[in-house]
DNA sequence: AGCCATGCACCG
DNA sequence: CGGTGCATGGCT
């Protein structure tokens, strides 16, 4: 019994109890193609592909689990098109979020991170 | 100088 | 003939 009985510093407290710290990370206003049901893909803007996102070597890409706000996980496929010298970054495979979340061009997507972990979340904020 | 919204060729 | 994946061009 008192050999069980915890003994924690407040440090240790702290760090247990902490929330999950969410950063917001950039967010893009759905241009007319980016709401557009039959492409159902975003384009990434660059600066926020690189900066935030996973780094993607070849043109294949890679799965990405995005939670929403709500906590339902999604998986899209995230990758690139060659242009020019540059890339164009896609998140592709969005037809069922688009759906559910009344996804229309002028609204806002925002990305998050939460740490511990990094996952990443987004949510829709509807134009006013 | 080059991003990115969208056009559009071409492949199945 | 619908979508992928790139090309084009408006725009900053």
């Amino acid at each position: 019994e008192a050999q069980n009985w915890p003994q924690v510093t407040d440090s240790e407290l702290q760090k247990v109890s902490r929330k999950a710290t969410v950063t917001p990370l950039f967010e893009k206003i759905l241009s007319a193609s980016d709401a557009d049901l039959k492409l159902a893909r975003l384009i990434i803007p660059k600066r926020c592909a690189e900066n935030f996102f996973p780094d993607i070597s070849g043109l294949h890409g890679l799965r990405i689990k995005i939670q929403d706000i709500d906590g339902n996980e999604w998986e899209f496929h995230y990758r690139y098109w060659l242009n020019g010298g540059s890339r164009i970054y896609v998140l592709e495979g969005l037809r069922d979020y688009m759906v559910s979340k009344k996804w229309q061009s002028g609204d806002t997507v925002t990305f998050y991170r939460v740490e511990p972990g990094g996952k990443v979340v987004m949510g829709l904020r509807k134009t006013s």
